[in-house]
DNA sequence: CGCCCCATGTAAGACGTTACATGATTGA
DNA sequence: TCAATCATGTAACGTCTTACATGGGGCG
């Protein structure tokens, strides 16, 4: 199997097609109302998105046209999708994942559980926790070494970075106790 | 003048050259070792970019050549780059800024202060303030909406969010404080 | 002499943005 | 019937990614 490359969008795609079969205008309104909004909701994007995913034999859409009917398409992962879905989730965390493309990994921790189990969630949120408490400290290097020849908007920025990452990591560590506890019950 | 489109890249290179004249070889560095890690340090970018500054006018490069010395060429702000500088700080903040560019809303405040004044950061400030006062609430509305339907997985994550938002507001009203404190000074 | 770092660039490809285009159906 | 919404798409464009390419200089 060739390795398949699949865009950011792609995976957002995958992961609301595995909760539920649904027309590129459906996904299109979920990005556009939802949380989600994060992620585009053009036609431009969404569209030929939906068509590489076809085109790699993880989604198959199916032409709906009854009579009184708008002609739509609606779209349904194969197992394929599901396994490449999987793979993506579990994929092993980095920091650069954490510095660059802190959306992604919590659009993988939002499906992981349904799609990969509460094992994996946990294990994301491990690996979470440990780029964190590794990359906090060297921020407050930065901002300690800076301070003096920083302006007061650019240091406060950086205070910024930092309050958001250990909020997040106050979250992380939050969300593995309330998976331990719920393993126990 | 026509309108003039700069990258988000771009904006933070003119930025760091109004700071200190530099190379794309030194703004690479700034990248690839601080906290601004969040912008790409790869030569197929950062190059491209300052060659489009500079037929925009508002960079100049000026090759230094020595003898005994590497070839490099330092590139310093023109007058336009500074306005323009100005003005992509000073563009008034919307939702979707919030939603879908806060890195950019964060680099525009950062450099806000030496660039447009103090004035301007206050600016920046009360309008995130605003536009998180009025997004917050509707995150907690869908979240007690999705509640019974979400994975925990996905709600944790929706909570994530919420959480990030709402620690950054407290962070803008903390910066508006000290703001109002240095002013009175 | 060979290797690594400095320093600059280019080329192919992927992706998203913006804008445009089309046509059917619902509802006032 | 006219506007709004449903529903799908395409085309041009800009930008980033990845990978490659080039050369000089320091250093062992």
């Amino acid at each position: 199997m060739p390795e398949l490359t699949i865009s950011n969008l792609g995976c957002a795609l995958l992961g609301l097609l595995r909760q539920n079969p649904a027309s590129g205008y459906d996904l299109r309104k979920i990005f556009s109302t939802t949380a989600m909004t994060t992620y585009s909701d053009s036609p431009g994007a969404i569209y030929p998105a939906l068509k590489r995913l076809q085109q790699q034999g993880l989604i198959r859409g199916s032409v709906e046209s009854g009579s009184g009917m708008r002609r739509r398409q609606v779209f349904r992962l194969t197992a394929r999708g599901t396994a490449e879905l999987k793979r993506w989730i579990r994929r092993p965390l980095v920091r650069a994942d954490v510095i660059r493309g802190l959306n992604e990994v919590m659009l993988r921790f939002a499906f992981s559980e349904p799609v990969a189990g509460p094992s994996a969630s946990v294990r994301l949120l491990r690996s979470l926790e440990t780029e964190l408490t590794s990359y906090i400290p060297e921020l407050h290097e930065q901002l300690s070494a800076g301070k003096a020849t920083m302006p007061m908007s650019g240091r406060l920025a950086l205070e910024s970075g930092i309050k958001s990452y250990e909020c997040l990591l106050q979250w992380t560590r939050d969300a593995l106790r309330t998976y331990e506890r719920n393993k126990k019950e």
